[in-house]
DNA sequence: CGCGAACCTGAGCAAGCGCTTAGGGGATGG
DNA sequence: CCATCCCCTAAGCGCTTGCTCAGGTTCGCG
């Protein structure tokens, strides 16, 4: 029972604070790792359950349905991923710096914390009608945020962009994917992925070098 | 340059054609569609026998299990996105026309054919060991053919790429992704996302233009 | 010491799951 | 006509699912 659910690769910002008390916390953790390796509808809340050390009972003081503990991990994760696009796309420089930071900070993310936001990114269609539609309002304020770095890259001839929305379709696509193949026993860091994606784009909108 | 689309037509009639007899087909076909909809673990085996207007125990006369038949589909998905590749990366031409000409016919399939894809690509890891062993090899391959593409076009002076290993997951997560996100009453056809993505990918290995 | 609030468990329910089994119906060959 | 084969279904088995509920333990506070 001295199991100490800490695999965490985090660095940092301390990831789930925002949830409490702390046994909900450890019931959240234990779902983002069950989502994350098996899949929303193939993890049962007695794995869950289990996972925290807890009953399968206890969950459900705490969460009212599997689907309520599945939103709001989702919901935290796009808040979390919609500040670091933000951020970004309102910090000062030029625009092939802010790009190139919003990708970096963005890819490091879906890196560091892959099991989250595979979860975040992938279990999507699980969610009921409502959380969904509050979910899909928060992504579409990240495509405005990337779109708009490109659009005013465009503007002030930074970059050679011929279809917009496309390309931020493409840009955001491309990192979002981060997720689902990083491996934390791969031979990249997080850091190294950042640089590389962040150089990536950069081609892929034309930036003068 | 021409473009063999005659094994390529769309809709869910001959696509399948290897799948038979006729009544395994259709239990198939329905498969596809359930798990693209609502994901291999959500979908039940009543579900798909009933899309295929039969009983869940027909099922069991032209596959031994669920997952044999999500096994069936992935490993037709995977041989026709493997031929897909191949056939770019041995054609004729300079690297940049057979790289654009891979991603072309690569992410035109992913579009068109999206909701296979989906499953192809996204139920991975609802294979059994053996089965998913299987199919990682022919994902290898895949990597393999468009990894020599780029370092064909790298030696050739044509490309530009730091980092060939990276780019070409780059490449490929990028165009994988389109089956998670392309939707048939979108505003894009399968060729235009094609043609969106060969440029944006030139544009990634710094071809000449 | 008592009392209430917060937290958690053991036991279990109704529903749904993948899959099996016994047998029916229609075509084919004698 | 019967017999055989294939394809299919109705019924249901054993098990697991998300979730509930009555009751127990621990705590702060008087």
């Amino acid at each position: 029972m001295s199991m100490s659910t800490a695999e965490e690769t985090d660095g940092g910002s301390a990831p789930w604070s925002e949830v409490t008390p702390e046994a909900a916390r450890r019931l959240l953790v234990a779902a983002v790792e069950a989502f994350a390796e098996r899949g929303y509808h193939a993890t049962t809340t007695r794995d869950i359950a289990g996972r925290a050390g807890m009953s399968p009972a206890a969950l459900y003081i705490h969460y009212r349905t599997k689907e309520e503990l599945l939103h709001r991990i989702s919901r935290i994760g796009h808040d979390r991923a919609l500040l670091l696009l933000e951020t970004a796309a309102d910090s000062g420089g030029t625009a092939a710096e802010r790009l190139a930071d919003a990708v970096r900070s963005f890819v490091r993310w879906h890196a560091e914390r892959h099991t989250t936001a595979r979860v975040v990114q992938y279990e999507l269609e699980a969610l009921g009608e409502e959380h969904r539609a509050e979910i899909v309002a928060l992504r579409r304020k990240s495509d405005a945020a990337v779109r708009r770095i490109i659009s005013e890259g465009v503007a002030a001839g930074e970059f050679d962009v011929p279809d917009i929305p496309g390309t931020t379709l493409a840009v955001l696509s491309l990192c979002i994917d981060v997720a689902r193949w990083f491996n934390a026993q791969g031979s990249r860091t997080p850091d190294e992925v950042g640089a590389l994606y962040a150089d990536l784009v950069l081609r892929m909108v034309g930036a003068r070098r």
